[in-house]
DNA sequence: AGCACGCCGACT
DNA sequence: GTCGGCGTGCTC
């Protein structure tokens, strides 16, 4: 007997299993593993969606329990393959989370399921006047109306107990393809002629339309074309249809995100770098080796037209493409570059997209219609099939991992699925990561260098603002007096600059000079930022918002005044200083409408503005040859955080932003502002010299047993009393402090950097490890133990290999 | 998660 | 006595 084993969509440590189920006769021919069925779970007659994992031949009598039956199935089609299927368990086990949730960030939204409650009134002769109010003239409402109402409830859970109403579970499915209207010929062409004759002769419409189904055989058109196109009316068709000519079809089209028109690109000459790097790959790709290569080239030097060749290569080999970019610079502009290189062929997976519209894109993949993927991190998920080489481009920024369950590291699956498909996967960073970067130098990365921009131009020219002089000097804070004379030099020279500061709002925190007093927000342990446009203070974590104090809160003094410059004060000021300056403005407030950053980067491409002030995410990607000026407003704001990667970080953002001047005939120029000049990070940034900076940084990795020297793991637990979480976190510290070797270092327990974040309180440990091979056991009984503490809203989350320790 | 079951205090 | 609060355990 054939049986259904089913990982339901229950995200619990209990439920973290596969449950059989019968298959019913007439499903048989419908189930496949990966298909999405409705089964019902529980003891009532809950229905939840769920995957099936595997079939497998049992008797029934070998088990211990009832068999239930499935009860539908949601896709005419498997929506896992087994690829897929086996990557959720790969995933499940190595970010310590749930195969179900593995499974769904897999899936596009549109297809999680949507439950819903639905009572029944089965009795008409009720007389309680609650109830009949409530069924005024329908048969059945919807649970949620009645949820929170506790009488009513109890009312009717009584009535369901005598039969007289019924409580029902739907599983919903929310993927709607986005279907239109078509035109269909019901007859041949050889009959149009016969009608055409006999039409009468000022019905010219109709003639038309006649015409139209004479000259194509077996016509089928969209009911919009035939009106817009050929002109042809509403009333006509009508008429037509009337006289069976023709019939109207719903035909299932594909929603296309990017409609806009693309200019077909074509392969560019490569350099001798450039080739050398294409061929080693091609030469992967078409002998099935499972290499990882680390391209390594500097800003400008052309990766982009590697990937693009390499691409090319695959889809040769009749080999499909997957291509991943940080989701800030998922702009246009590579799009564009990819949509036309390989026109129809492309397919684009990123947040940006409506669900229907990933829904559709996600559709095409898995059809095998699309055959090359572009799109951020959740793309390495693609269904492509028969996958001949993935390509994660700067493959050192933070976006690639997930900071929520499953906290996968993109990275980690581009091998996996590389290892799956016997394809190689290139990895490619003018600042690569320190791991990668040292897995090259063992080897186990193959390393290609790009270390020439193409037409050898010159990497920019780099200089250092010391801000404690220009503070001393002028009392400036935010424009130095080099920046200013250099942004008012390129404006009269009608190029563009391009300024970055990274923090948004105005001011970053207001305090009272009196007491001191910072004004922070209720739920987190985070000062307020003012923001000028709204008149409001916010939190930027949990988007808390109250008017700006005139007086303080704490004294009662009016001695308040703003601190920290944000994108907001930095526009106003600059505007003072330039009233020339046509500035546009780029940061999580003014993107945030869907299509606004692409509208802002167009407007600065065609020279509308020309100053672009943002936060980092102008640092990436962007590619404007009129370009020569870019500043740094401080570049001390990632240097400052208490985290080991922040030299890291601050290099990688200044090197990148940097690599946004000068990337065509006109040389390049730019200013970093800081308060710490001599810092090895900014120094190398100014040197542009990315393997100076990885042997420096990587001595210090060493001295402070950090990764890569170390591997890491970070334990966080919170909830809403901070006693039992610090309890908690203490307990565990114990136990794993008595489990694992000596050797193994632990920062903590201690309360997270932001304490309390929408009043949950957050504690960490974090454990640095040479070779544990009880660890994993170890922390899945911990998960296991605490499983019952999460019904308490006590919460236990495990981050393998977390990005920062804060 | 969501539901049933069971145990305990407080009410018509 | 029973109603409803919450802690506990189970879901093929």
């Amino acid at each position: 007997m054939k049986l259904a084993e089913v990982i339901v969509d229950v995200p619990t440590m209990q439920t973290d299993k596969p449950y059989t189920y019968l298959i019913p006769n007439d499903l048989k021919n419908q189930i496949a593993v990966g298909s999405r069925v409705a089964v019902p779970f529980g003891n009532g007659k809950r229905k939840v969606q769920g995957i099936i994992a595997n079939i497998v031949n049992k008797s029934e009598k070998d088990m211990n329990f009832e068999i239930k039956e499935i009860d539908k199935v949601m896709d005419l089609n498997a929506v896992l393959n087994n690829e897929l299927l086996e990557l959720s368990a790969w995933l499940a086990k190595s970010t310590y989370s749930f195969r179900i949730n593995c499974i769904s960030t897999m899936l596009p939204s549109a297809m999680h399921a949507k439950y819903k409650r639905v009572v029944n009134l089965l009795d008409n002769n009720i007389t309680d006047k609650d109830i009949i109010n409530l069924f005024k003239n329908t048969k059945s409402i919807d649970f949620s109306e009645i949820d929170s109402n506790k009488k009513l409830l109890n009312k009717l859970m009584k009535l369901q107990k005598e039969n007289k109403v019924s409580l029902e579970y739907l599983v919903n499915d929310k993927a709607n393809s986005k279907k239109e209207l078509f035109i269909k010929s019901n007859i041949t062409s050889a009959e149009a002629e016969q009608y055409l004759k006999k039409v009468r002769k000022n019905s010219t419409n109709q003639q038309k339309l006649l015409h139209l189904i004479l000259e194509n055989d077996a016509l089928e058109i969209k009911q919009s074309d035939l009106i817009n196109r050929y002109q042809i009316s509403n009333s006509t068709i009508a008429t037509a249809t009337n006289k069976k000519w023709i019939l109207k079809k719903q035909v299932e089209v594909y929603r296309n995100p990017y409609k806009s028109k693309v200019s077909r690109n074509y392969p560019l000459k490569l350099n001798h770098d450039q080739s050398l790097a294409v061929n080693k790959i091609a030469e992967s790709i078409n002998d099935h080796n499972k290499d990882v290569f680390l391209l390594e080239g500097v800003t400008g030097s052309g990766k982009t037209e590697v990937y693009l060749q390499t691409i090319q290569k695959a889809l040769v080999n009749g080999k499909t493409a997957l291509m991943l970019v940080p989701e800030i610079s998922l702009t246009p502009q590579i799009v564009n570059r990819v949509k036309g290189r390989f026109g129809e062929l492309v397919a684009v997976l990123h947040s940006g997209l409506s669900k229907g519209e990933r829904y559709d894109e996600w559709r095409r993949i898995n059809e095998g219609k699309a055959q090359v993927v572009v799109g951020a991190r959740s793309a390495i998920f693609a269904p492509l099939k028969n996958i001949g080489v993935i390509i994660m481009d700067e493959e050192h920024d933070p976006s690639y991992k997930q900071d929520d369950n499953p906290r996968y590291q993109t990275r980690e699956v581009a091998k996996w699925r590389g290892n799956y498909n016997n394809c190689p996967v290139v990895l490619g960073s003018a600042t690569p990561s320190l791991e990668s970067r040292a897995r090259a130098s063992k080897k186990v990365y193959q390393l290609l260098k790009l270390p020439r921009r193409i037409n050898n131009h010159k990497l920019p020219n780099v200089n250092v603002v010391d801000m404690r002089e220009e503070l001393a000097k002028n009392g400036q804070e935010d424009f130095s007096e080099p920046l200013l004379s250099a942004i008012k030099q390129r404006l009269s020279k009608n190029e563009q600059v391009v300024l970055m500061l990274n923090r948004r709002g105005f001011s970053s925190f207001v305090m009272c000079r009196d007491c001191g007093f910072v004004l922070k927000c209720p739920n987190c342990d985070i000062s307020l930022t003012l923001h000028m446009d709204t008149y409001s203070m916010k939190c930027h974590y949990c988007g808390h918002e109250e008017p700006i104090p005139k007086v303080c809160v704490n004294c009662k003094s009016r001695k308040i005044r703003y601190y920290g410059t944000g994108t907001q004060k930095a526009q106003k000021e600059l505007l003072k200083l330039i009233p020339e300056a046509k500035i546009i403005r780029m940061d999580v407030d003014t993107t945030r409408k869907k299509g606004a950053h692409e509208k802002l980067l167009n407007r600065f491409g065609n020279n509308e503005a020309n100053i672009l002030l943002g936060t980092q995410m102008i640092a990436k990607g962007l590619d404007f040859p009129n370009v020569t000026l870019v500043g740094v407003l401080n570049a001390d704001t990632s240097l400052d955080l208490p985290d080991f990667r922040s030299s890291e970080r601050t290099f990688q953002l200044l090197t990148q932003v940097s690599g946004r001047a000068g990337r065509a005939e006109k040389e390049g120029q730019v200013y970093i502002q800081t308060f710490n000049p001599d810092n090895y990070a900014i120094q190398l940034a100014k040197q542009q010299n990315y393997e100076k900076f990885y042997a420096r940084e990587m001595h210090i990795r060493h001295e402070m047993n950090y990764p890569p020297y170390y591997f890491t793991i970070k334990i966080t637990a919170n909830g809403g009393q901070e006693q039992r979480v610090a309890s908690k976190i203490f307990e565990i510290s114990k136990y794993l402090k008595a489990k694992l070797n000596n050797t193994a270092i632990f920062l903590g327990p201690s309360p997270s950097s932001i304490a309390k974040i929408k009043n949950q309180y957050y504690y960490q440990i974090i454990i640095k490890y040479k070779n544990e091979p009880k660890l994993n056991e170890c922390l899945q009984f911990i998960l296991n133990y605490y499983q019952k503490d999460a019904q308490k809203g006590l919460y236990i989350n495990i981050d393998s290999e977390p990005l920062s320790f804060m």
